[in-house]
DNA sequence: AGTATCGTCGTTTTT
DNA sequence: CGACGATACT
């Protein structure tokens, strides 16, 4: 279009940026770092940096931008591609780490002797793997608990330490044994093995194996240094050391290395994350260009200030200050309850009043908490006043039974020697092959050094004697897998998955099943399957999933390349209007009007596990940092000073992050049932309550917030219990409008009334304010 | 081989 | 509390 080519000429994108923006998006030569405080606008530095780049004349082909998440990829894909047209930015690469990764590795995987189609093993895979070896190996489960030896691979795996090294280190043999697990050596040995056996990689292989790709074969890494010659980085406080060396290499060459980050919020060290990647970032590229975007726009002074007061508590961390010039707004709100359940009575009531006397709509707020246990209560108060929610995270929905085991099939015809795939689906439905087959099946398989597969293929090669019953069934299921293993590059993704779904038995079983939860399950599985459908047909344009350039059939094997790489919070979900209820990691690079922050106690948030070091307790309190900075207009904070914990009843003491705000910023409340009781209406709070309620905290109730006062100020609630259906009523904010309905009792009467040039609003009685023409 | 029941253990946070 | 594994029984 005309219009575009002239927008293109003449970027007029420059003039949206503030001043440090605009240097730190012109800068695009050479090693840069920008140092991005919360809400002072990266994504839209990072969006306007490529497009200029692309504008400047820059190949998209030589871009690669690597996100955190993969919704964050696809929206900056978005915004891309609605600057400098679709054309243009469908060829720049970008995702997360670990899909763009996977993605070269699996182009490049017979260098390394994997196939092409490697599966990748998501979490559960890898435990069920662990599990089995340290059964074979006749060791205590007890001592060498699976969640514990996973941790330790895969913080070795983020540090490159293969489980050779790991293996022949003293100095790492020396503290296995001294914590009396001397085995883990072994351990780690025969995971990798039984891995590279079964053509699968785990999370941190998709970075491990691409930096040995990189450090093998130094063609390969010298061509993808000649494509990638301008790299940008989101999250780069949240890189490990596997990503740090795969980012130094493949930069080498050009040094057009490009990261955004802010310090203040790593927060995911316990995942190997290390915040000395960007703390020394300056001493690995010296003639680094740094910018700091210090503006914050998106949250209120005293909620960016006192987020500030927290932050500050911290030692390491690189000088800034985050300022905005966003009006005062109210103060932080903390709550007492006595319990997890009046905890979220308090939220749920907390969030109906604002949204009625404000007129917001339930995607304005959110919910944080520290662990996705905590959701239950929350949920539950949610549901009794009515308000509709969504849960984040938690178990997904690739993570449901059903949706596994389908997946575990698809998985199969696509890799067959994929173990824990096989495993899984074997005996499901029920097909008379049980554990002891199972287990004479795997004995032989790893006797002969082959994978299961071979084994089921001829039994009788490798000396099973199964009666012939057996065998028969055993056959059968080989070909079953093998028929559809064979058909899988020729026809498309949803055929082959039909197909699969009915011929396994599957569906079938779970469409017998009349329970709500069967019901539900085989409504799962039908998503599932429109999904793929979806896939199949869709041109593609906005999937997650980069597909090669010369494809011509859109098969099975291309659908499951990324699907263990998918989260719940990637998958587009059409109820849009709802309360957002998630941990505060997944509501990273968020923001919401109004943010509730849960569980504000000691040894939930900061987490037990943290308190005994001085790094993972400012790895908490920057967690908090990026809880409170999530908000635009509003924060309310509440502890409990009881609450159920492993189904037992246990007494919480205030967190202490709540002494480390600045008073000035902060209120203090006391819960208690009362409905008019929120954000609005903060002052009855003063004359009730207080007393009766020794504050653990200064509190500093002399000053009233003005902005408070003058939303509770209620002089209209007793003309409007008068109104009636048919009269013309004037609203501050809608104007003029006609009553069309009335309902509720007398407490909560809601009024249905049509507003001129604005439509129908349901408006609450108690706080609307109205006044009769 | 499959199922029912009881005991165990654990909890951060996630690509 | 709830998931999972080991045990014992049909």
């Amino acid at each position: 279009m005309f219009f575009n080519l002239q927008q293109m000429a003449n970027p007029n994108y420059l003039s949206e940026l503030n001043e440090s923006q605009r240097a730190a998006t012109l800068q695009v030569e050479g090693p840069v770092m920008i140092i991005a405080g919360a809400g002072s606008g990266k994504t839209r530095v990072l969006t306007y940096r490529i497009a200029h780049m692309i504008h400047l004349g820059l190949d998209a082909f030589n871009i690669l931008a690597l996100t955190f998440t993969n919704k964050a990829a696809r929206e900056m894909k978005t915004r891309i591609a609605n600057i400098v047209g679709e054309q243009e930015s469908k060829n720049i690469w970008m995702g997360t780490f670990h899909s763009v990764f996977a993605r070269i590795l699996r182009s490049e995987a017979q260098l390394l002797g994997y196939p092409s189609n490697f599966t990748i093993y998501d979490t559960d895979d890898s435990k069920s793997l662990v599990k089995k070896i340290v059964k074979e190996f006749n060791l205590d489960d007890k001592v060498y608990k699976p969640n514990l030896i996973l941790h330790r691979i895969s913080s070795a795996k983020n540090n490159l330490i293969s489980a050779a090294n790991y293996a022949e280190n003293t100095v790492i043999q020396q503290e296995d044994y001294q914590s009396k697990k001397p085995e883990l050596g072994r351990i780690y040995l025969a995971y990798e093995k039984r891995c590279f056996q079964a053509g699968a990689m785990d999370f941190d292989d998709l970075l491990f194996k691409t930096n040995v790709l990189f450090r093998d074969f130094t063609e390969v890494l010298y061509r993808y240094q000649s494509k990638f010659q301008y790299i940008l980085v989101d999250e780069y406080q949240d890189t490990n050391f596997s990503q740090y060396l795969i980012l130094k290499k493949l930069a080498a060459r050009f040094e057009n290395i490009c990261v955004v980050g802010d310090d203040a919020q790593s927060i995911y060290g316990f995942r190997g994350a290390n915040i000395q990647n960007i703390l020394n970032f300056k001493t690995e590229y010296p003639d680094v260009k740094v910018f700091k975007l210090e503006q914050n726009y998106r949250s209120t002074k005293n909620i960016v200030e006192a987020a500030n007061s927290i932050i500050n508590k911290n030692k390491d961390r690189i000088q800034k200050e985050v300022w905005t010039d966003n009006t005062q707004g109210d103060k932080l709100k903390i709550v007492k309850t006595l319990s997890d359940n009046e905890e979220g009575f308090e939220v749920a009531n907390d969030i109906f009043n604002v949204k009625h006397s404000l007129q917001k709509n339930n995607q304005d707020f959110a919910v944080l908490y520290r662990t996705n246990s905590q959701s239950r209560a929350i949920e539950e108060a949610l549901r009794k006043k009515d308000i509709a929610y969504r849960v984040y995270g938690g178990l997904s929905f690739y993570q449901r039974k059903e949706i596994k085991d389908l997946l575990a099939y698809f998985r199969l015809c696509v890799n067959p020697i994929d173990e824990e795939a096989l495993k899984r689906v074997i005996n499901l439905p029920k097909r008379g092959i049980g554990n002891t087959t199972l287990d004479k099946i795997t004995l032989a398989a790893s006797e002969n050094q082959t994978s299961l597969w071979e084994v089921i293929q001829n039994p009788l090669k490798f000396g099973l004697k199964f009666p012939s019953a057996l065998l028969g069934k055993l056959r059968s299921f080989h070909e079953l897998i093998d028929t559809y293993h064979r058909l899988s590059p020729q026809i498309d993704a949803f055929q082959l998955a039909s197909k699969i779904a009915s011929a396994s038995g599957v569906l079938k079983e779970l469409y017998s099943d009349k329970t709500v939860e069967g019901t539900a399950r085989y409504e799962n599985v039908q998503e599932l399957l429109n999904g793929i459908k979806e896939f199949v047909e869709n041109d593609t344009v906005d999937s997650i999933i980069d597909l090669p350039e010369d494809l011509t059939i859109k098969t099975l094997d291309i659908f499951m390349r990324d699907i263990a790489l998918l989260t719940d919070t990637d998958k587009n979900k059409n109820d849009t209007n709802v309360v957002s209820l998630m941990t505060i990691h997944a509501a990273k690079g968020l923001e919401f009007p109004y943010v509730y922050v849960v569980g504000m106690e000691e040894n939930l948030f900061p987490s037990q596990m943290s308190i005994n070091s001085r790094s993972d307790l400012e790895e908490e309190r920057r967690l908090f940092y990026v809880a409170i900075t999530r908000a635009e207009e509003r924060v309310m904070l509440s502890y409990a000073t009881s609450r159920y914990r492993w189904g037992t009843l246990t007494y919480c003491e205030p967190s202490r992050f709540l002494e480390e705000l600045d008073p000035i910023y902060v209120q203090q409340n006391t819960g208690t049932h009362d409905a008019a009781k929120s954000f609005q209406s903060n002052f009855e709070g003063f004359s009730g309550g207080l007393n009766s309620n020794p504050n653990p905290f200064k509190s500093n109730l002399k000053k009233v917030d003005k902005t408070v006062l003058a939303n509770s100020s209620d002089s209209d609630f007793s003309a409007n219990a008068a109104i009636e259906v048919g009269q013309t009523v004037l609203h501050q904010r809608f104007g003029k409008g006609k009553v069309t309905e009335i309902d509720g009792n007398s407490g909560n009467k809601k009024a249905t009334i049509q507003f001129d040039g604005i439509g129908k609003k349901q408006l609450l009685l108690k706080f609307a304010k109205l006044q009769v023409l």
